[in-house]
DNA sequence: GAACTATCTGCAAGCGCTTGCACAATGAAC
DNA sequence: GTTCATTGTGCAAGCGCTTGCAGATAGTTC
């Protein structure tokens, strides 16, 4: 491995001081256009490739932005977070990827280590998190921004949950379903999670119904979590015949297990999703989901991030839309 | 946002001087006990914490690994990326993910991107590269690890993804199915694709039967992708009563477009998949595949990486073990 | 042609840390 | 009491780049 090929060598060859060349880097339009040629010409032939580590230290910038996801498991976050990782590489800038796996001390490490590490900005998902993980947010000085979830404390792009989540029940109500249930993920340490077990509560207060109607059944978000849920709410005296579900592959696990169980859907059970995974559309019937743009969030994000990160004031707010996507898995009471 | 704490700042408060704090923080051990402590105490009151840049720049080291994947989007390359970062974190170190969406000029700028970035090391995958790939990695001068698939050219840990394909070609056969045919991935730079298309056509000839025999139908590697296959083979004149397919989504697809078709698995047609993928298990009938160990995979691969970065000699390929699954969707042939 | 402005370039001082070398202090060996 | 290791610490020179400042050059204006 021979000596590295330094910007000195560079304005060396060219002619120019090291100054000119980095600005030629960096800022070409304050270089004189024959002085830029020289310039490239002698990156060219040196094969000049700049060292990140000496522009962070020199400039306090390294072009990096740090997310840290509850996992890299899930393909629902591997979908926001491609979308974000490709709008940043646009613009030139990583990302620096790192899943904490539900644990908030974990998470806060994670955070920390990322702004060690001197990233130009930190995208975090949820509002649930260790309880020192806002100031040190707050104090470190630079752009941050909440994902998936809004949060008054920082600026966030995400979904309403509550609101999926009510949007998913009030479609089981409307088919005229009174004996509702819901298979959620685990609660701790997951804000859409407990969003989405408040909006289905508040869409039965709202439609009349008794609260202890909608058993919750908390499980593991995965399909055998979505068996297992199912077959706890069989046990239970009223049997629901219409289920709501907080994401698709738990829904997906429901359906397996009534098919398994001879119970028919939708004619018996209808069941409904969140998030139009890629399987629920395939599977037979397809899965009754809530459709959320989650390519869109990745890269809404990535542009908001790129906005703070030149300045630009960061909007506080902003909720994505979403939609109901009506397929085979729900039907009329009595089907 | 107050000034940064320095290590200045560190030693002056501790009455050292900075290379006996910088030493306290990397080399313990060579630091008096009772100077540690002292160092250890005022780093502690400043909240100091090391800046990643002047590290990296003074050191040349940054304690990060890069990793260049196809895609994101897979659950599979989640589930061994994510145990990489996992074991890599362990030991103090970052992993930073790049993928390229199965495009080598993408693949290599990131592999020169990470390079300049200042990474310790670099992980790929596959033995499909840019022409130029194998140069810039071997002149680079660090440890770079091939995985998934294993080459001569560099350190690799991964699958004789030929053998996969015809352990689960001989199953198949085994069962008495003359007429085979193959869904498989794209293999135009995708190398485990094209080995498993190769297993499958070599376990063929191994067991007497014409090439041609087995038709092989290039999809996407997604469930969509599975049952576009399946409606092309049908329309071969020998109608395949056993499809091997190049991983566990297009195995799936086949399933589902197979049901949907009153085609009964596996009764008229088995199908066998690649990967053991969760939705392999849980769908019904169970799909019969080949089961990878995915996350040892990242695990190993994390390892192998720290002790080349330690200056360990590398293993140059370590070949992986795995296994048939046998599920519902295969079974004798005339069922 | 003087005075001014605008544009381009170079100088040089860092950015925060690591590390080779030298030196001091301590203990062991004779 | 020398001599020689051994161990712990400090000095100071960078690592490769950016950037504020000032000087030089060219272009405008009166």
């Amino acid at each position: 491995m021979h000596k590295r090929v330094r910007l000195e060598d560079v304005a060396h060859l060219a002619g120019v001081s090291t100054a000119t060349v980095s600005r030629a880097l960096s800022l070409p339009h304050r270089v004189q256009p024959t002085t830029l040629e020289l310039v490239q010409r002698a990156i060219q032939k040196l094969g000049y490739v700049p060292d990140a580590a000496g522009r962070a230290l020199a400039s306090g910038r390294t072009k990096t932005v740090g997310c840290v996801i509850p996992t890299l498991d899930h393909a629902i976050f591997a979908s926001s977070t491609h979308a974000m990782q490709t709008t940043l590489a646009a613009a030139g800038f990583h990302l620096l990827v790192a899943s904490h796996e539900y644990d908030p001390v974990n998470e806060l490490a994670l955070v920390q280590s990322l702004q060690q590490r001197g990233v130009d900005a930190l995208v975090v998902v949820g509002t649930e998190h260790h309880k020192n993980f806002w100031k040190v947010v707050q104090e470190w000085g630079r752009p941050s921004l909440l994902t998936w979830s809004c949060d008054a404390r920082l600026p966030s792009v995400g979904f309403d949950n509550q609101a999926i989540a009510r949007l998913g029940t009030r479609h089981l109500l409307d088919l005229g379903h009174r004996e509702l249930a819901m298979v959620s993920g685990h609660t701790l340490h997951n804000d859409r999670a407990r969003d989405r077990v408040a909006g289905f509560r508040a869409a039965l207060e709202e439609a009349g119904l008794r609260i202890d109607k909608g058993q919750v059944s908390m499980q593991a978000l995965k399909i055998s979590g979505g068996r297992i849920g199912l077959t706890e709410l069989l046990r239970a005296k009223n049997r629901p015949t219409a289920i709501l579900c907080g994401n698709d592959l738990l829904a997906i696990g429901v359906l397996l297990e009534a098919q398994r169980r001879g119970i028919r859907v939708p004619e018996d059970l209808s069941i409904c999703g969140i998030d139009n995974h890629d399987l629920a559309a395939e599977i037979t019937p397809g899965v009754t989901t809530i459709s959320l743009p989650t390519r869109e969030l990745g890269q809404i994000a990535a542009m908001q991030i790129l906005a703070a990160i030149d300045g630009a004031p960061i909007a506080q707010q902003s909720l994505l839309p979403f939609g109901l996507l009506v397929r085979g898995t729900t039907a009329r009471r009595g089907g």
